[in-house]
DNA sequence: GTCGGAATGCGACTCCGTATCATCAGATCG
DNA sequence: CGATCTGATGATACGGAGTCGCATTCCGAC
């Protein structure tokens, strides 16, 4: 079970408190995306509100990245790269792999300004069937 | 104000009645994507039910497409291509674009293939600002 | 015109996330 | 080490978005 560094919100001026712990230590021991609640419910102690307010935090310090589904449910997912990529969803086994690509990010730039707009973020997200579900059937 | 097709809907089994024909037309009348809420406010006469129960009836179809924002929102649109594209979101001014791009879907193939997953469905959004919102200011 | 079944409308309900607010506890400083 | 200040917590109420159940309506095929 990795570690997550607690850098992040010590230099920023946020508090490293007993519950911000938890909720760190329960994503790093997660083995595939979670819900708000299944996090919620692997940690009894804390409050649902805490849990939201956590990961609204861990979000934006780019700790924990949101995981859009098919259907419109969110997943998180803690962050591997740290930084920008896209995500490959199964939708059998729900497994999410992280992936990026400069190549898609110049089209995406290219089309940006062949529109005259000025692009400030992007998401893409692939869904379809992973490697071991193909292999599975 | 542009019509809407109607065909979709008879040629599927689905019957053409008055509520739908009414949302059909509030899509048909709409400048920019609306929220179901709009959508909703805009037909009293009809039950808010039915009009979420439309929206989705006309989604399985293709004839609205939906817009995810970067908030985590959703509006919808009347999908003007009738195939797969992909988006321009104004943060700004909330103005949608269409766009699509036969190098995108490329590269996102590419790297489906590459990780050995079965594409099955992919999505793009861009968020910035657009060329008017840029002059505007 | 009749009739069967799909569609509607209403309201209650669930789900997800947020606001409120009194209480608690990190971090800092003496 | 203990006081203090301020941000964080937790319980609960609240709000919006979407769904469900069911009695009633009405489309459209015959």
């Amino acid at each position: 079970m990795s570690t997550i560094p607690t850098g992040p919100l010590e230099e920023t001026g946020y508090r490293l408190t007993a519950p911000r712990r938890a909720v760190l230590e329960a994503i790093a021991g997660a083995t595939r995306p979670f819900t708000i609640e299944e996090l919620s419910d692997r940690l009894p102690n804390i409050g649902r509100a805490t849990v939201f307010r956590t990961i609204k935090l861990l979000h934006e310090l780019d700790i924990v990245c949101r995981v859009p589904l098919e259907d419109g449910g969110i997943r998180y997912e803690r962050s591997r790269s740290g930084h920008h990529h896209h995500h490959l969803i199964c939708s059998e086994c729900g497994s999410v792999t992280e992936f990026s690509d400069p190549a898609l990010d110049e089209v995406i730039e290219q089309n940006a300004t062949t529109a005259s707009f000025e692009l400030d973020g992007h998401s893409a997200e692939l869904y379809g069937r992973c490697a071991s579900c193909q292999a599975a059937s």
